[in-house]
DNA sequence: ATAATAGTGGATAGAAAGGTCCACTACTCA
DNA sequence: TGAGTAGTGGACCTTTCTATCCACTATTAT
């Protein structure tokens, strides 16, 4: 049962991945995001208050309305929403459940994983949503751009 | 909600490094090992059935009964463990939720994950049970043993 | 046979995650 | 001021995971 974030954290991240991707002002809305994306709207709306309330979305009511992201997707890496969403000590647990689990008491995975984290925290952090957008700009255009 | 494999599997991990770690035959029983490692025996045992029809475990009945692992612990990686409990397609979900997301129509996220799974994969294949068991017993005797 | 031991399988219950619904508030425009 | 729009907050439901209990079976020794 392998869980690299849940459900809410992924829709958060495909929904984004979306707004991130429109042309024109960065405003978005819940209803049409999610249908783009193709994920549950009730549901990602929760996600989207949570973010809200977390300042990382600016909510705007009424017509025209929608959410603003707090930074331009370009500064936004995937660990920024993993961990907005998630809480910032997600990937803080020992993998065994030690308790006292540390640098001074490591549990037998803890050097092991503590490296595998680290590599895994690295690419996180250095692919934003801009970079999510593009790619699927870039697959829709039927991707005749090699480059990066 | 980070997580690389579910309490169960937890569980399993931590009771068969307690078991490699005993000398003497390789026999166990499940009460036992479940007191010394301070995990939930009634539900431990359930993932010890479940490691026992699949052929993970052998399992003797009656007095003196208790399980055996089917191979050395020094053969057993703790991918094999992880595997054994989760299925053997724990990690290959696309972690973006993309149904079709593979080769030929890779998520955003595709390549990034791959490597980091490939790394993630390559340490816990290399570690096993009874080094685990080794560097439990080490702490034990206070670690005046340097190497590994 | 009987008692004791140790794993088995099914029922059940609680907690957390995932998901939906609806009345409400804030805002815009006519 | 009224209608329509878009996010908010709370109630509620379902599914999955985690956990416990107990009657049962298989085995061993007396």
């Amino acid at each position: 049962m392998f869980k690299l974030y849940s459900k809410g954290c992924e829709y958060a991240l495909r929904a984004l991945t979306y707004a991130a991707s429109r042309s024109g002002n960065g405003r978005f809305q819940a209803k049409d995001v999610c249908e783009k994306a193709d994920i549950p709207e009730s549901f990602t709306r929760k996600v989207f208050q949570a973010l809200t309330q977390g300042g990382f979305l600016q909510a705007v009511r009424g017509p025209g309305g929608g959410y603003e992201l707090s930074r331009p997707p370009e500064k936004i890496s995937l660990l920024d929403v993993i961990e907005a969403v998630e809480g910032q000590d997600t990937f803080e647990h020992c993998v065994l459940g030690f308790p006292e689990c540390g640098g001074k008491h490591p549990c037998p995975l803890h050097e092991t994983w503590s490296k595998a984290k680290r590599q895994l925290m690295a690419q996180l952090e250095h692919r934003t949503l801009q970079d999510l957008a593009d790619s699927t700009t870039r697959k829709k255009r039927r991707a005749y751009i090699s480059g990066g």
